[in-house]
DNA sequence: TTCCCCCGTCGAAGCGCTTCGACGACCCGC
DNA sequence: GCGGGTCGTCGAAGCGCTTCGACGGGGGAA
């Protein structure tokens, strides 16, 4: 292995001013500085990450705890994950892959441990158990999704509140007067997790804000709970012409079943959701949605992060502003 | 922060004593062991990971390399990472993630910085282009997947020729004579992906084997495509009663497409699939089907790397055997 | 010309842990 | 009762890097 003191005899400098023109934390003149990156590129010298850590108490590596749970949607998952290592990468970091099952112990042993210099968590509840840890512990962290009390902690998402709005409003501007709202797995509310209550929130407000007769429906992820969730609403609600789905599994599923009810979309029944364009796009019937910006979340986690660890104050509440992206399933009444 | 000298000084030892209470690598005495372990719960002492990197040269971190590419399903990524993760952490290791954007530079790096003590690769080619590096790293690596050249390398995964072949058997057994294949998007083979071309292999040996007609067509991940496959299928084959779909985003609209074509499954047509079960279970017609054990495969290839780590010879390849579970949707003619 | 300061570099200390060799104490067999 | 082993513990040396204080030399201001 070659260490930073081959590198210096190579270049012929001590190894602190090697450091130093690696790290740029002191000057280092062009004519010296090319040299050890000739010695560098020669020797192949790469720096032994344990011996940086404990020297410089940075490991340069970021926490991910990422969901298990039902009810969630995977691909979702992965694109936050992938886009957090991405944009971790850009700015010299690596990411530590922790699943929530581990929970607060192992949240604990990788900043104990200094094995992270801070996290990112994923699938926050609105009383996560979690959170007197993250608030506790010396490292900084960021939450994707909001807690119901976000007091002391750096929290970042799409705004669900304003993207239930959005998709009612959207629905009311074409002139419709009773609306649905096909929500995620019950087992998602009992949880309580943030967002999906912020889209029933968001959903109901802009309703009664605009007249609009409004209901809500749970769904299991899956085709049969969707044809009955289909069923349920168009008895209980027989002038139902606009539909709101929040739950990616049962989208396509969900439009089946009320095609085979007599309900073309968009003719009789206008749908948007809250989903991934990616899903949107792809549905038989293209879907007006609102998308979940997972990149841009799992970005602004990580930039969030970086500015708290080099001591730059960060906003406490990140809430991307929803897009609407009009399609083919919903129109005039 | 509490390090071991602050424990030895309590416990009224030696740090390299606590060292070794601690390692297990000397025998300690019952009754110092217990001091030691007192004074840790006591002063809540957790061992700082870079200074065990450094003086041990070992990180206790693995590399896992996800896919991003197109053509792969993510939640079996998913289900890979996960169980990755889990079965890591029973070995006392973490995970470092990965994506294959980062290609060589990224396997190097994490490599040489000795920022992990071994790797996994996930969706490895035939013609790799990471796989020289693989064999010249000095740490251990395992592959999830076959490429064309093995030698020299750790490989894992299910045996999709076999799986292929348990297909048309079952198939075959069922009194079937003219079969099909819907295989994977076709940039998939284009790319050599070994599991794909393995189960086209395992596919048409046995249909040969078995005097049976076969044919097979590659098949992108989206239901239009689905439904012209299935069209084709029927125009080139017209007594086709047997299919076997290797594409699970298609699995479910493919049965669509057959049915509005006229061909209920399993009356007229049977189905199999080679998919994870959590899938071909909540189909509409739940399919009989050969499991992706993106589970055991993960924690095989954690288990390989364990052994590899602490000098055990493995196995050069390792392939797990196919189940199939016959499920609704096959049937005999 | 003198003084001061800054630029660029060096040496040494130390980050917190593991590990090697050494060393008493104790037990066994003869 | 003595040599040889084993058991349990200690001290010290390092692992490879960063960082702090120091210092020589050169340029600018006075």
């Amino acid at each position: 292995m070659v260490k930073i003191t081959d590198v210096a005899r190579h270049a012929g400098v001590s190894p602190s001013t090697v450091s130093y023109a690696l790290s740029g934390k002191r000057p280092i003149s062009e004519e010296t500085r090319r040299r050890i990156e000739d010695s560098i590129r020669e020797l192949g010298y790469r720096p032994h990450a344990g011996a940086r850590a404990l020297a410089s108490s940075r490991s340069n590596v970021l926490a991910l705890v990422v969901p298990l749970r039902t009810g969630i949607h995977v691909p979702v998952v992965m694109q936050f994950a992938v886009s957090v290592v991405t944009a971790a990468r850009r700015h010299d970091h690596d990411v530590l892959l922790l699943t929530q099952e581990e929970g607060e112990d192992g949240l604990r042993r990788v900043a104990d441990t200094a094995l992270v210099d801070a996290l990112i968590v994923m699938d926050v509840q609105l009383h996560d158990g979690r959170l007197p840890l993250l608030r506790r512990l010396d490292r900084p962290s960021v939450l994707i999704g909001f807690p119901a009390e976000p007091d002391g902690l750096t929290c970042i998402d799409l705004d669900f509140g304003a993207a239930g709005e959005l998709c009612v409003e959207h629905l009311a501007g074409l002139g419709h007067r009773v609306v649905g709202l096909v929500g995620s797995p019950p087992e998602v509310y009992v949880r309580e997790t943030g967002f999906a209550q912020r889209v029933v929130r968001g959903f109901t407000t802009a309703a009664d804000r605009n007249g609009i007769a409004s209901s809500v429906h749970p769904c299991e992820a899956d085709p049969a709970a969707a044809r009955q969730v289909a069923e349920r609403l168009l008895r209980e609600r027989p002038a139902l012409t606009g539909v709101v789905v929040h739950n990616e599994p049962v989208l396509e599923p969900l439009i089946d079943a009320f095609e085979a009810l007599g309900l073309r979309v968009p003719q009789d029944l206008s749908v948007t959701a809250i989903c991934p364009d990616e899903l949107a796009g792809r549905v038989r019937v293209p879907v007006t949605s609102v998308a979940i910006p997972a990149a841009e979340v799992g970005t602004g986690a990580v930039e969030l992060l970086m500015r708290k660890l080099d001591g730059t104050p960060v906003p406490r509440a990140t809430l991307l502003p929803p897009r609407l992206t009009v399609r083919a399933s919903t129109r005039p009444r």
